[in-house]
DNA sequence: TGAAGTTTAA
């Protein structure tokens, strides 16, 4: 592993990326010196005979009690490995993605002698890869439309059009759709969905707006689905007034449904606009529709909102008197609530309301009640509710291996938390960023520097993009464990990649550059934010 | 990811 100061010196000298490789590298080698290829699983890299690997940087030791994977499935491997190839090329493609590049012409030009073979399915997983980096994911599928092979797919150009909305290139995801327009047959729904979430999502209420007014010109016909897209988009994004607008200028030539109503009635009640919530209702029982178990609930979350469970109490009664009970959703919202307001005696009567009421617990609401035991304190009680679920039929999701992670995390069982994503792995359930913050913020807070490299790896190998919050929970928690070197790499390689730091993150790195005396550095990354600011498109 | 619920935070 690189020291500390060969990180520096590697940040001012090369930049991020190269520094960043070279950490990937170090990583690599040592792994695969160890044991077994690089493509093998990832916990397979650890020995299996039994003696530990001790890092001189780390003062942690993996663990070797949890035996991992066994020698069988080690071979398993090796022998089926159907799509080995592709995986190889992804990977290849990935590492010529990963260089800095300002364009995706340049992109092009990189990937001009690059000879591997492409197929839809790998262009989608690169695509998947680089979701969080217009300019690399955007030259590749250019590229790729060069390639003789070539032949044009909505859903291609569907997942490029979201990946330019996201990064908020607008006016090159418009030229997009009218390229898609113009090839013709390539724009549905599914495209103008992405483009009206996106667009709300950016802010562009209206655009989002007009978007959907013009969809004719665009060869699709309004229909209601559409535009319970479009609500939904807006009350989703802190649009609720423009959702409203919207609903008032279309609501006559597209008579809503009860999708509708429950989409506004929802929204309003998330931004809490409970008088307009209540306008939504009246007027869903003036159209003729009865408000439905999911207009109530979205109500009843309000209340808990306000922690007004006396109020909540009496729409539970409500609902059971016009015949329309509560259901497992409903108990889930009044169950969390009352455990966040630690209010834990209530919230575990609910559970039991529940069971007298005969609604059967989910995976979702066993989520919220192992959440609610382990903030509580419950540990215990909140480990046998996960033996639990499944023997009740529930399989545990990613949300439960998250929730038990970071609770394992909080009270520093590394051991348990590296077991359940072990089991994660064995039981095919796919983890995601959430899975990996509270084991990188542990990383950072202990000084387990060869660990996090590892994670971040091993997450970029399974298709993880990392974004805004991850970098800045890096940054901050190197700030506070006082790795200021790494912590500069990590600021610069966000702000390259076309992220805005968060500002407390980026004051916080300063105060600490400052408080050591770290003139070149702190002037370097003051640098870096006022090019971050200057790389933001205006909303 | 999409008519309601569960993880998470500077």
């Amino acid at each position: 592993m690189l020291s500390k100061s060969k990180h520096l010196d590697a940040f001012l000298r090369f930049g991020p990326q190269r520094t960043w490789n070279m950490c990937v590298q170090v990583v690599h080698k040592r792994f695969c010196s160890m044991n077994e290829s690089p493509e093998l699983p990832n916990w397979v890299k650890y020995p299996l005979d039994g003696s530990s690997v001790v890092d001189s940087v780390d003062d942690f030791v993996l663990p070797t009690t949890v035996n991992y994977v066994s020698t069988k499935k080690v071979q398993d491997c090796k022998i089926s490995m159907p799509s080995k190839i592709t995986d190889n090329d992804v990977e290849e493609i990935s590492t010529i993605l990963k260089s800095l590049y300002t364009s995706p012409e340049e992109v092009v030009k990189a990937l001009d002698h690059c000879y591997v073979v492409v197929s839809e399915s790998m262009v989608e997983k690169v695509l998947k890869r680089f979701s969080n980096d217009w300019i690399p994911a955007f030259g590749f599928f250019r590229w790729y439309q060069m390639q003789s092979t070539y032949k044009h797919s909505a859903n291609l150009y569907d997942s490029v059009v979201d990946i330019l909305g996201k990064t908020k290139m607008f006016d090159i995801m418009w030229e997009l759709v009218v390229e898609m327009f113009q090839l013709g047959g390539l724009i549905s729904l599914t495209t103008m969905s992405k483009i009206m979430r996106r667009l709300a999502r950016g802010g562009k209420y209206v655009d989002a707006i007009v978007a959907f007014r013009e969809m004719e010109r665009f060869g699709l016909s309004k229909d209601i689905v559409a535009m319970n897209v479009l609500l939904d988009s807006l009350c989703k994004e802190r649009g609720v007034e423009y959702a409203l607008d919207a609903f008032l200028e279309f609501k006559n030539e597209m008579p809503p449904n009860s999708h509708t109503f429950n989409v506004l009635i929802h929204g309003c009640c998330k931004a809490r606009q409970l008088n307009k919530a209540q306008w939504a209702l009246e007027e869903m029982e003036r159209c003729g529709i009865h408000p439905c178990v999911i207009s109530y609930t979205s109500l009843i979350e309000a209340y808990c909102r306000e922690k007004d469970f006396r109020k909540v109490d009496a729409i539970l009664d409500e609902m059971q008197s016009k015949g329309c009970p509560p259901n497992v959703v409903t108990y889930t919202i009044v169950m969390h609530s009352l455990g966040k307001a630690k209010e834990t005696y209530e919230a575990l009567g609910i559970y039991e309301r529940m069971k007298r009421n005969g609604c059967v617990p989910d995976t979702s609401f066993y989520n919220s009640l192992i959440y609610i035991l382990s903030k509580a304190g419950r540990i215990k009680d909140a480990n046998n509710i996960y033996e639990d679920m499944s023997k009740n039929g529930c399989m545990p999701d990613v949300t439960t291996y998250n929730t038990m992670i970071s609770a394992a995390c909080d009270h520093s069982q590394v051991e348990n938390a590296l077991k359940l994503l072990q089991e994660m792995e064995e039981t095919l359930c796919k983890p995601d960023l959430k899975t990996y913050a509270p084991l990188l913020k542990l990383c950072c807070q202990k000084k387990w520097m060869r660990i996090l490299f590892f994670l971040l790896d091993d997450m970029f190998k399974k298709d993880i993009s990392i974004e805004i919050g991850t970098y800045c929970l890096l940054v901050n928690g190197l700030c506070k464990s006082g790795n200021l070197g790494q912590a500069c790499l990590f600021f610069e390689e966000m702000v390259l990649k076309g992220l805005l730091p968060w500002s407390n993150t980026y004051s916080r790195l300063v105060k600490e550059l400052e408080r050591k005396e770290m003139e070149t550095e702190k002037e370097k990354i003051r640098q870096l934010m006022e090019q971050a600011k200057s790389m933001q498109q205006p909303c």
